[in-house]
DNA sequence: TTGGACTATAAGTATATACATAAAAACCTG
DNA sequence: CAGGTTTTTATGTATATACTTATAGTCCAA
């Protein structure tokens, strides 16, 4: 044993991996601890810290202070999904990009949003209806609701030549988000838009971004048929 | 400035964010290197380091070598969707589980899936369809096949039990994988299966995992309707 | 037997120092 | 001036050491 020396994080954590994987440590076992695993890899313990709490990170080992680190049970597989920006995800496909803003005005939300959004009832905010076509085609559908008091300066910003996703990212920094991801049947007024058929199956993200003291925006957008969101774990 | 003492890496990180957030940096600028930020911070180099390379493995910063450290243009948002096991999903929900294999045998997969899974044609692969149950009622609906190659032993294993799944992230390592969300259309079969209507919207999710040889299942689940996944970002 | 105080332990973190490495920038040289 | 070589520089990493902190486990008392 111990031949080898594992004297860099990524060595030591391929090493920690192999053994995962070789069963020779199991789910649910107690592993070494820090210090003796950096005697016997032969490097400092910094190095093998390094190692399990990047290993602890992507969910494949439980550490506890004093308890010790353990090969996590059930390995949460972790995928990590890049939100689209979808002018990007469109030009990334070579196709041309293009958006319009359909309806932009000062309303009163409905409760559902009022609730999503944390707002007094009867408080205004900015309700936004917007296209984006790929390729002259429709592509996402999106329903957009921004409160001003969290964004000074929305209402003179000019949200038809960059889209009020891309200019809110640009000059609204937040703190935290929420996704959500679900299917719809495409009613009247979707398969007008999208130019697809009253029935059709449609991805629908709910998403809202908050700072610390507001809701910023909530938006909900419906994609045209056979839109497919992918990622690697 | 600097009255105040930055001396762990979270410190050093808020106080980093707080001057992107503030667009004292902004998107697109280089930040001062490692070195400049700890005499300024008054805390060692590894600390900055530690901070920043937080920040940037979040997409907040992007980092190169003697090129130094800028704040990302477009910051790409990364949600990070932890893959539900679903019998641990459904039990969250303080609802009962449990689920049946509808049908299991050997089979020539279609070409869709040989060619996902990286077969020869006339290869077969076992077929398992099974049906997951919250309360009683249908969740989630299982479409897999599994390479015995890649599995030894899956033949023999008692599937019924312990669902396909949780017995393959039990038993068999794997490297790597492959996900995508998309919604479709309940047609005869799902709705059947689903005890949903014709034409009702569900979510679908195609998953492939793989190690470092063989490509080891590929399973299709299609949720019943009213389905949701959801993410904090 | 419960519940609070204490203690030992393993991870978590900070620091100075040193060296490694990628790559931009400067410097040749034909 | 093109194209290759060298230098410089900022990040990346390793290490020894020291201290911090959460907490499992133990002990003790009500």
């Amino acid at each position: 044993m111990s031949g080898r020396e594992f004297n860099s994080w990524q060595t030591v954590q391929t090493e920690v991996l192999r053994r995962i994987n070789a069963r020779e440590w199991k789910p649910g076992d107690f592993i070494p601890n820090e210090a003796e695993l950096a005697v016997e890899f032969g490097c400092a313990r910094a190095t093998v810290n390094r190692a399990l709490r990047s290993l602890a990170e992507s969910g494949l080992l439980d550490r506890r202070r004093k308890a010790g680190t353990r090969v996590a049970v059930n390995p949460v597989r972790k995928a990590t999904l890049s939100i689209p920006v979808i002018r990007h995800e469109i030009e990334g496909k070579g196709q041309s990009y293009r958006h319009t803003v359909l309806t932009q005005e000062r309303a009163v939300p409905p409760a559902e949003i009022r609730a999503r959004m944390r707002t007094e009832p009867g408080v205004q905010l900015m309700h936004l209806v917007t296209l984006h076509m790929a390729d002259g085609k429709p592509y996402v559908f999106g329903n957009r609701w921004i409160n001003p008091k969290a964004v000074p300066g929305v209402e003179t910003a000019d949200l038809s030549s960059q889209s009020a996703n891309e200019w809110l990212v640009a000059n609204v920094p937040f703190e935290g988000g929420d996704f959500s991801f679900s299917a719809m049947t495409a009613g009247t007024q979707e398969a007008e838009i999208l130019a697809c058929r009253q029935g059709d199956a449609l991805v629908v993200i709910d998403r809202s971004t908050w700072n610390t003291t507001h809701v910023i925006t909530s938006v909900r957008l419906t994609f045209a048929p056979g839109y497919r969101m992918h990622t690697e774990i």
